[in-house]
Order: C-alpha cells, then sequence, then structure tokens
DNA sequence: CTGTTAGCGCCTTCAT
DNA sequence: ATGAAGGCGCTAACAG
C-alpha cells in the first residue's frame, strides 16, 4: 500500500532545508526563521504532504488516539456518552477507536489488549461491571482509564458518573410522595455494583425515610433491553405494585407498552419514572418522566479529564459526579 | 509514556534467538521450529509481551484500522450499520476509528484527512451526500473506500445499500393501493442525491403505475429528525393527505406522535409507512409499518466489502444491493 | 529453520 | 536558526 509517496525528505529536499526543519514548522516548533518557514508551508501545500502518523506515533510515542469500550453503540444511552466524548476527543485532537463489548467480560479484555497495542494514549470504559481481569489489564498497563457513566465501587479507577444512590433515591421518594405504596425497581443483576449495591441502596433508603418495609419481591433483575422490559411487566403486575422505578429507557419504554397493551391506564393506574432521559422518553405516548443524567456532559467530562491524565496534570478529584434531575412528564403525576 | 518497556528484542534475547525469529512466531510464519516456537511462546508470555502496532505499521504499512465517518453515532440508524461494521472488522481483526461528521462537509474533509494521516487501511462513509472535495479526497488517495447506507450517484465508489427507488415505489405504491389518494413524501432535501434522485424517482414511478398526478406540495423536505417530523406534520394535514412515507425512523416517529396529539386516529384516518424498520418502530403505540433495510447487514456487508478491497481482492460488483421488505405493523391496515 | 541487515517516516537531542 | 545522526519497535528480504 504506497499510500503516500512524499515524505518529509521530499519536502526538505524541495525546500531546500533539512528534514529537522520541516519536522519544526510541522511541529509548530517556534524556532525556524519566519521566512525558510513560509518556504516550507509553501512546499508542504504544493506537494500535498501528509505527515504519516504513524511514523510519528512510534517516535514521539503518542497516537493521538484514544481507546473506547462500549458495549453497544446501538443503545441510545450509551451512544449518547459515545457522542459527547468524540465531541471533546476532536475538540483536543484525539481520535476514537471505538469497540463494542457486550459486556463480555472475555471481549473487553481482548480488547482493551488490541487497544494497549494499538499504543493509545488513553482508554474510556463504558460498561456496568469491571471483571477483575480487566482491572488487572488496566493497573498494570500506565495507560490511563476513565470510566464513564458507571461507578468504580473502589474508587481506584478515574471515573465520572452522578450520584446514583441519590438518585434512585429521589425518584423512589417522588413515586412513594405520590402515594404507591407499592414500587417495583426493575434493574439489572444485582451481582453488578451499579445495581446491587448504588440503586438498590438509594430505594432502601426512600423505602426506609417513608416508613415502608422492603419488599424483595418488587425488585426486578432483567436484562437492559426493550424485550426484557415487555417481560417483565405481567411479574410487576402480579406484585400490585402501582408505579415502578426503571433503569434503562428502553426497559422503560418496554415497561409502558406492555402496561398500556394490558389496557392499564398509565399514569392513572400505574405510574413509570425511567432513567436516562434520551430522545426516546419523548417519542412514546405518554411520554416518559426520567431521571435526567447528562449522558452527554458524562461523556464530555470523562474525555476531558482523560487528556488531563494523559497530560499528566495534576488532577484534584479522580471521581467527579455530576447532577442530576428529574424530568416530569405523563407517566406520573 | 514509556508503556511498554518490553520490545521483541528483550523476548528475542530471553529465549536467546534472534529478533527476526520472535516476529515470526508472532506472526505465525510457519518457518520456525515446533521447539524454538514453543520456547519463544513461552518467554513471551512471561514477560508479558505485547507487540507493539505502532511500529508495526510503520514497517508494514499496515495498520488493521479502518476509518468510519458517521453523521451522528447518536442516530439509530447510523448506529445499527455502525455496529455491523464493527462486528465484521473485528472479525477480521480490524479496529475502527469512529468520527462523528454531523453531515458537514467541512468536517468530513477535515476527518477524512487526519484518518489518512493515521494511515487507516480503508474508509467507511455514511451519510446523504459526498461533496466535491470529499470525493476528490478520495479519489487521490489510493486508500479503499465504501459507502455504507448511501448511493453513489456515478457508482465510481464502491457502495452497499439498498435499491432504494424500489423501496419508495413499493411503498408508496402500497399506499396507493390502500385507497389514499394522497400519499405525502417525507424526506430531506432534494438536493442530495437519495431524495431528490432515487426516492423521489420511486414514488413518482408509483403515482404514475397508479395514474395519479404527481403534486409537488405533497413532498416535504425536512431535517432527518424526532422534531422535524413532529412539525411537518400539521402542514402534510394542510394538504389533506390521508398517507404518508416518511424517510427516517425519528422522522416517522414524531409525524406519528403529532397525528395523535392532534388526535388523528391512526391508521384509520392517516397511514404512515417509515423507512429504516430501527427498534424504534417497535417502540410506538401503534407500531410502525416501516420499510425493512437490513440495517446492520449493510454495515457488515460494507465492512466486508472493505476487506475485500484492502486485500486487493478482485471485486466483480463495485456496488452490492442488499434486499429490503415492507415490514407490516400498525400505521397502516 | 534461523540470523543479519536494512529500512519504514518522523522526532529529538546535540552540535554548529 | 538549522543540520546531522541516532533511535522508536518491527517487518522483510537476503543469506546461510
Amino acid at each position: 500500500m504506497e499510500k503516500q509517496a512524499i515524505t518529509i525528505y521530499d519536502v526538505a529536499s524541495e525546500a531546500k532545508v533539512s528534514m529537522a526543519t520541516v519536522s519544526r514548522v510541522v511541529n509548530g516548533n517556534p524556532n525556524v526563521k519566519a521566512a525558510t518557514r513560509r518556504r516550507v508551508l509553501d512546499v508542504i501545500d504544493r506537494l500535498d504532504y501528509r505527515p504519516n502518523a504513524v511514523a510519528r506515533g512510534l517516535a514521539s510515542k503518542k497516537t493521538t488516539t484514544v481507546g473506547v469500550i462500549i458495549p453497544d453503540v446501538t443503545n441510545m444511552f450509551y451512544s449518547s456518552l459515545a457522542r459527547g466524548i468524540d465531541d471533546v476527543a476532536s475538540m483536543y485532537k484525539y481520535n476514537i477507536i471505538l469497540a463494542n463489548s457486550d459486556e463480555n467480560n472475555q471481549k473487553e479484555v481482548q480488547v482493551v489488549n488490541t487497544l494497549l497495542a494499538k499504543q493509545v494514549d488513553g482508554l474510556i470504559y463504558m460498561g456496568r461491571s469491571i471483571s477483575d481481569e480487566l482491572r488487572s489489564e488496566f493497573s498494570r498497563s500506565k495507560t490511563p482509564v476513565v470510566l464513564a457513566g458507571s461507578v468504580d465501587p473502589d474508587e481506584q479507577l478515574a471515573s465520572v458518573n452522578i450520584d446514583y444512590v441519590a438518585a434512585v433515591k429521589g425518584a423512589t421518594k417522588q413515586l412513594l410522595d405520590a402515594g404507591n405504596k407499592k414500587v417495583a425497581l426493575v434493574t439489572g443483576p444485582l451481582t453488578e455494583p451499579l445495581s446491587g449495591k448504588y440503586r438498590l441502596r438509594g430505594y432502601k433508603q426512600a423505602l426506609d425515610e417513608a416508613g415502608i418495609a422492603y419488599d424483595e419481591s418488587l425488585v426486578f433483575e432483567t436484562e437492559y433491553s426493550y424485550q426484557a422490559g415487555l417481560a417483565v411487566f405481567k411479574q410487576i403486575q402480579k406484585t400490585g405494585a402501582t408505579a415502578a422505578l426503571v433503569s434503562d429507557d428502553e426497559m422503560a419504554v418496554g415497561v409502558l407498552n406492555a402496561a398500556l397493551d394490558a389496557g392499564v391506564q398509565v399514569p392513572d393506574d400505574f405510574q413509570i419514572i425511567s432513567s436516562n432521559n434520551t430522545k426516546l422518553t419523548q417519542m412514546t405516548r405518554p411520554q416518559l418522566t426520567s431521571l435526567d443524567q447528562p449522558l452527554y456532559d458524562i461523556g464530555a467530562v470523562a474525555m476531558r479529564l482523560l487528556t488531563k491524565l494523559m497530560n499528566k496534570e495534576g488532577i484534584d478529584e479522580i471521581t467527579v459526579r455530576l447532577g442530576f434531575d428529574i424530568t416530569q412528564r405523563n407517566t406520573t403525576k
């Protein structure tokens, strides 16, 4: 593949300077006389010279690309984060290598390895839990890592997210305050810290404060998918719950549609609060009330944080928590 | 960034062979005695050696990464394509550099340039139209390019898509056959070949065959967004149209919701056929009837085609057209 | 089957 | 302000 015949040498000889000088102007090194700089620049675009980033990467040990592990681009929650990441990345002249992991530990480890082999300058990880193996890959490499939209229970890894306990607590409280005695919590496997540790804790706290006993049968562990949401509704219904806090938008749309399809009036007979406030929440009828996590911002801030880490700048806080809100729509009243 | 101290030399000396031999075993070259191979392999994982892909790329002139230009990852149409691309890419050991373009010509050119500077082995372009400048960037680089989910009017560039004329014609015909006299076509700017050339042609052909005169006022050019769909409905209503063929799912959800919000019965008083059959179409109530383009497959096949191109294998057809269908749901009857 | 030797294209001291 | 020279880590002939 002889993509680009012309190299820094061609430019140098054409401009009658040494390649060092060409390198300098290309890299904006001030130690070049204005006249020669102009001459070089001139040759550069006359020859349509384009620095070879691979060679540059080898010599400088920087690739200006970061690896991004994403469970599934097709999921709006993650693609929103990804968009924030990419925008900030390009703002700082970085590119993103995007790799889908399907939350599969093996794939993740495998992907992280090829990413490190490609000498990415940093890594952003999205996903609900980090396997020990993955964590050890992270720690033995000196490449900075930041988690976007998820938490590290040990707070060892940098991460940006929201206060999940408080968020879930707030949403649960709203549902409780609205008079619902039985509020279902629909979430992922409790073995994941996010669901099992944070969300569940927030849920229990709200229950506690309302003086309502925790009822295990009101907690539903499922897959984060539309189908799963659709399927879980009838089980929720059996418990007599009159409201549900659902941890994912697609899932929530599933729950909502199942309710509607079953002839249940929403929000009159059943209330729903979703969790991600993606575009989806506005597309349903009735529109979904939802926790509002600033997804784009989480991605953006995560990337920004990563740039600092890559730059070895001092970071005061390794974990940044962004604010959240609850956007009231029509599945609550 | 001294990420990986150990190099092929370390492995070589530790295993008491030359670096060439190490290189051979790493690259699966058969010319290595089984015994030495085992010994080298042993040292490799004892030292936790990981080949530096950048150096490899410089020496071999192959980076095993391809650039992917996407308008917006957050759009399900494109993220579905992207998912297909990534899956096949990883199947062939390639990684993807994903760059959002917002369909902005300037950004596109800029991004393609940095991608080429990074020596990607190939490029996949998604987007509705290719500016002349971009096309010229493509042609003067020897890097193979394939368009995913869009057409090249000149058929110069490799591409994979569906027969848009036939698809739109078929959908329009269905609406016409159902008794609708006035069928609206909601699409993007007619200046884009996809809308102006292909979709419009299909639409007209169906009209023709049905013996109905083409009425320009039934064609709506808008942005491909939920909001735009929401907004365009009342204009459609003014024309007295009783059905619409909408070129994007988010847009279609907008049209549907606007109709619903206006108290219009769907499909009794107004029918809708959407175009991409993404998950979204199943999430609305009523569910959207939609053209079914095999988005994931388009992405997958595009990537597969690109591997062939990168491999300099002979290609018989530079443009591959996949089959399509119309998935009947509840916005038609 | 294995080792030697050139590069790949660029960055980066170190001189001048 | 500019040039010379030595890598960066690996692949790829070319010998043996």
